[in-house]
DNA sequence: TTGTAGGCGTTATCAT
DNA sequence: ATGATAACGCCTACAA
């Protein structure tokens, strides 16, 4: 560690010049067969690594993306698994791509004079680009790393600029999914637990449902919707609201799991039956849909998948930097959900995938 | 990004030397007042921020500590939500400790040449710590790591070296009040289902059970133990084997959440009722815990505080990194858990923690 | 095919 | 209190 060896040491070990080093690890074709080979072994002997400081130095690039994942108090995202499954595709495709990922942590890198900023962090550490995870699109801090020339990804936030862009869910399509599954049960009387409007899956879940419902011919009631933060007691109390109701929905589509299980307990708690009295289907299918009692139907996000589908894009972004031809802005990538049929709904007891 | 400005751009526009701009930025006493005011104006204007690569370059310290999340095929490590919770209490602890996060994804750092080496890839790097989750103490790569004089902690595997030392729950107090307030229910007939034998926390929470059951007096019955893989579905599988018995078990101690869920599975597919015919009590306290229908009693773990532990560790070792005096081989930490009664035991239906 | 040397952005050690 | 200047480890023209 503290007495690594450097090229220099090598280069003096095996009788060449640094440069021929150099050369013989990077690959450079110019360089005789027996030289490389003696250089290779001498290094793999002696556990030689080159110093990604100083290579990024001179070279410019780092071979690292930073990742912003808010879990401050304002953004419990970490009690939301939803992310960290996504963060772990991402490790994966970037990890093979030959990207290591830099977990921004400290608020105030370097010396931290001025005021806190994305895009400074990123410089800091001379990041080849970026993903952000849970934070606001509204955000100035934000809109500045947008406008900036650093190739940027976003995911689940309307993120757009000059070298960046954004994945999500088709969270139209899972509602639409989730409403017609229900109806084909034979319900009519379909509630909703929306999101948080502020959200952009919150927003698209509740206006497709909408969309669905007026598509199938059902009335939108206004009265039939109620509003969550996601997580489980805001299901509990929005379900409680609804069954409140003089007629109250024989089903529920809830824009999360978490949001589900509450409106599981609150059904099982007022002695109502799932589904035989309400339904319940959810989104996300998290771990815990799958062990619930009643296992919970939802609507199947592919997280690792979208992990992915965001990596790849930072990647075409990345490499697109160095051409300064202006291909068409990268438009946002939008994932396929599916149905998963368990036993909250209708489904016979087995587990049927659509 | 491509053209962020340098040290030498801002001594120029504020018409001093580089030296002076480092002094007055990094707050070394011998700069005037006014020359440093002028300077970090100008700093904050033009939004400078040094280039960590040349500071660790120089200074020979990146404040970077890198994190090992095993999270491949044989380690599916991300389906248990237990070290993302870990992770955060570690983020946390380290970023307001000036340090940022390395997650590292690529197999083969700089050029690849020579064998995987989790070593060489914190080398390569030049990170100023390693933590460790996931992998097993008896990697001769992470034995390798133990042995080199860069500053490790490991969350949950016995690892320790020169500078490297581990943190857990403890999982003995945990075994004993599980035993405990079972007891106190009235059972005796108590079941394990246990974690893997070749990791720590699976062989401490049998280990732990078993003395807590000889303590109280009752017998250590070997048919009462069936062992699983911390996951849902060996749950189920475990809990069959245990419910199959002449003379199956009142109640059930298991070692992880995720498989008392799907032990609680289980029984009710055999249309008993828990707590009534079989009580269940977890290890974890994970989200779903609580969730759960019936909600699941468990030994809550304070996950975000074992990661801010691991932390506190780490920084310990890497100020003591400095000094030579061989200051007593840190000791590995123990975190206390707590009991937290719910459904799934003879508690009453509230909500009581010990 | 190989060696030499300049420079990447900073810090730190000298002078002044 | 400030200015030069030599490292830090590496890559990459340019020479040889």
């Amino acid at each position: 560690m503290k007495n690594s060896i450097t090229i220099r040491e090598l280069a003096r070990l095996s009788g060449v010049s640094v440069g021929t080093v150099s050369r013989a690890l990077n690959g450079y074709p110019d360089v005789r067969q027996d030289t490389r080979d003696r250089i290779v072994r001498l290094a793999e002997e002696l556990d030689y690594t080159p110093q990604a400081a100083a290579r990024t130095l001179v070279t410019r690039r780092s071979h690292v993306v930073g990742i912003f994942l808010e879990t401050g108090k304002n953004h419990p995202d970490i009690q939301h698994p939803f992310f960290h499954e996504v963060l772990v595709g991402i490790k994966t495709r970037l990890g093979a791509a030959g990207y290591d990922l830099l977990l921004f942590a400290s608020e105030e890198p370097g010396n931290g004079y001025g005021t806190h900023s994305y895009l400074k962090r990123c410089n800091h550490h001379h990041v080849d680009g970026a993903v952000l995870m849970g934070l606001s699109a509204d955000d100035p801090e934000v809109e500045r790393l947008g406008r900036s020339s650093l190739p940027c990804v976003s995911v689940d936030v309307e993120f757009e600029g000059l070298h960046s862009t954004w994945v999500s869910s088709d969270n139209f399509q899972g509602a639409d999914l989730a409403v017609k599954h229900l109806m084909e049960c034979g319900h009519t009387r379909i509630a909703h637990i929306a999101g948080p409007l502020e959200t952009t899956p919150g927003r698209e879940r509740l206006a497709g449902f909408r969309r669905a419902m007026q598509a199938s011919g059902l009335d939108y009631d206004e009265n039939l919707v109620v509003y969550g933060d996601f997580y489980f007691e805001s299901g509990v109390s929005g379900m409680e609201k609804l069954l409140a109701l003089d007629a109250p929905p024989t089903a529920v589509f809830v824009a999360s799991d978490m949001m589900a299980m509450g409106a599981m307990r609150a059904i099982q708690a007022n002695g109502l039956s799932i589904p035989g009295d309400v339904a319940v289907i959810g989104f996300d299918d998290i771990a815990i849909a799958g062990m619930a009692h009643p296992s919970l139907s939802t609507i199947r996000q592919e997280k690792a998948q979208l992990g992915e589908l965001a990596a790849e894009a930072l990647l075409r972004q990345m490499d697109a930097n160095g051409d300064e031809d202006g291909d068409d802005p990268a438009a946002n990538q939008l994932l396929p959900v599916t149905l998963v049929v368990r036993e909250s709904t209708c489904g016979d007891r087995t587990e049927a995938v659509t």
